[in-house]
DNA sequence: ATGCTTATGTGAAGGATGAAACAAAGTCAT
DNA sequence: ATGACTTTGTTTCATCCTTCACATAAGCAT
């Protein structure tokens, strides 16, 4: 058995996408080979990480010499299919919603809004950075018509369990969800939580409650 | 030794302020008592884990009966440190970070974004939202003299580096970065990353290389 | 060719986290 | 008061993740 068909830890699976990224910078700085070290360096993880984390995939390095940028580079391309375009809705076109549509990194990594849903009659038939506006009530037959499956959720917290009802009515499979929310989906609906207010208070307890030597043990 | 100086565990700190937002909730919603069963149906939590992350502070609940929303609420917010307003600087005034100036939910938790950064002369002296907008060349002044110790980045990823620099020169303590870089701070600075784009793609990861029948094993 | 250096891939150990299970201790109805 | 019921706090186990440490193998200079 090919280890490509193994299954990935999820905590490698998270940083698959980072590396991705990083290497797609060496490249087009013209580096040719790259060891788990200067990734390290780079990516802020542990080169014994790295390594690891490579290796569920097989030997893609050579020993004494490190990787092969261009080789990585397509495999993951390859691991993390690139190659096609994963289109996603976005749902609530308030200032959060806004900001992702106007935000130019979904651009780049082969994941794209492809178009936004939301009940104000003032927003809906407008377009936003080229992508089209829709009222919630087409959700089901726009998702079902374009084959999209993941979603994003921008919605106000209250009516964030409603939609997701819909959304899962109308096939989606994954949620990125940016309310405080927490929702209740069926088990096979992957749903992972963006909670920006959740973030920004643990940062402070942590700040308050862990001295300064902790993190030294920690992060370094 | 008491025990509130126990360090508990970085993924129970993370859970914190979930429970806390929860219990408010519960409190206005005039409930008196509460079991880690309802509490677990609610924020998605294994009611187990949750006796276990109360544990962490003492026996807070009554066996037989569950724990008294009221104590526990008052409990954590001074665990939570609830009763003083923590204030934070945001830096960069782009799409991402006007919504987080439009954004209420900063507001409710005793967290306030104080003022905001940028370098574009349109928004300087400006106030979004109430909040005023400073010119970067102020950083150090304005941080310092407002005794601000936490940064929220919203900055464009090729500058995030050198104004992370000027944040740690000005005594910032934690950064929450929305950036997609990958920072280098000394070791006493705390950095929680929400990268976005990454966030993203590892959802279309675990949607493509994860049937929902492991889903299943891991979140039911 | 030789030997020194470099850097991988992985076994093994150590931590952290999550969840099952249950004794202990209280509640609550009668 | 009593006994059935409820729910905690904790013990125990299992799993996942990270990191160390090093044998192995390849590069590289002479």
């Amino acid at each position: 058995m090919s280890p490509e068909h193994l299954k990935i830890p999820q905590a490698t699976a998270k940083r698959l996408p980072l590396y991705y990224r990083f290497l797609k910078n060496l490249h087009s700085s013209g580096k040719q080979r790259v060891s788990s070290a200067e990734l390290s360096e780079a990516v802020k993880v542990d080169s014994a990480t790295i390594r690891r984390d490579f290796s569920y995939f097989g030997a893609l390095g050579k020993k004494g010499y490190g990787y092969n940028v261009n080789y990585l580079l397509s495999f993951f391309r390859k691991t993390l299919d690139q190659d096609e375009l994963t289109k996603v809705a976005l749902i609530g076109v308030g200032n959060l919603g806004t900001a992702f549509l106007n935000y130019n990194f979904l651009k780049n990594n082969n994941t794209i809004i492809e178009l936004a849903f939301d009940v104000d009659e003032s927003k809906v038939g407008t377009r936003i950075c080229d992508v089209p506006v829709y009222h919630m009530d087409e959700l089901e037959e726009q998702l079902n018509q374009r084959d999209i499956s993941v979603a994003i959720l921008t919605v106000p917290s209250h009516v964030a369990q409603t939609i997701t009802d819909y959304l899962v009515k109308s096939n989606v499979k994954g949620i990125l969800n940016f309310t405080p929310a927490r929702l209740t989906v069926p088990a096979a609906i992957r749903v992972h939580h963006i909670d920006l207010s959740i973030e920004l208070q643990s940062l402070i307890y942590f700040l308050k409650h862990y001295p300064s030597s902790d993190i030294q043990a920690i992060t370094d």
